[in-house]
DNA sequence: CCCTGATTCGC
DNA sequence: GCGAATCAGG
């Protein structure tokens, strides 16, 4: 996504409105908060009538060189889960790794309070991304309770999404 | 922990 | 020019 005309003049109104960055990134869609300071900044408009920072003298420190980018793990099962899952793998794993889903549909529903319910753009990152109902439905929801550090899910959905191999039954 | 904007610098 | 990474701070 490009910074068209039409977009860094809703970026400038949105900006002069006071959103913040990620208010105006999920605005506009296919930008960061980053690449929208990025560009305020490059168009001059930054210093949004707050008190101008005291320009702390920052710390320079050693960027990474870029690591080259490392292949993605393969996932058996729901594939559903590769996206979220690979990026979280360590670097230093070495064997393949093997992660098997259930359904979720097979699975004993948790009741989860409706004010802890969350729709798809709610989400972040330590956000429990389990779904519930049908997704083409108006009730379709996620969990939405905090994710266990580096899942995608909450304790208790981990637990039912991640079955070590040695756990399982036969024939299931 | 959540979030904010600011800055640097590899691309 | 772009924006991820990384800062400082609320």
């Amino acid at each position: 996504m490009s910074w068209s005309d039409e977009r860094v003049e809703l970026l400038k109104k949105l900006w002069g409105d006071g959103l913040s960055a990620s208010q105006i990134a999920a605005e506009l869609g296919g930008v960061t908060r980053n690449a929208v300071i990025g560009k305020v900044h490059r168009l001059g408009l930054s210093g949004r009538a707050k008190a101008a920072r005291p320009a702390a003298p920052r710390q320079r420190k050693v960027r990474r060189p870029s690591l080259p980018p490392r292949p993605a793990a393969r996932v058996i099962g729901n594939t559903v889960l590769k996206v979220a899952l690979s990026p979280e793998l360590d670097e230093e794993v070495e064997e393949e790794v093997v992660v098997q889903v259930r359904a979720p549909a097979v699975v004993e529903e948790l009741f989860i309070l409706p004010e802890e319910r969350v729709t798809i753009l709610q989400l972040t990152e330590q956000t429990c991304k389990w779904p519930v109902g049908d997704p083409g439905s108006a009730e379709f929801y996620f969990c939405g309770r905090r994710s266990e550090p580096g899942m995608p899910y909450c304790e208790h959905h981990c637990r039912i999404a991640y079955q070590p191999a040695g756990d399982r039954r036969r024939g299931r």
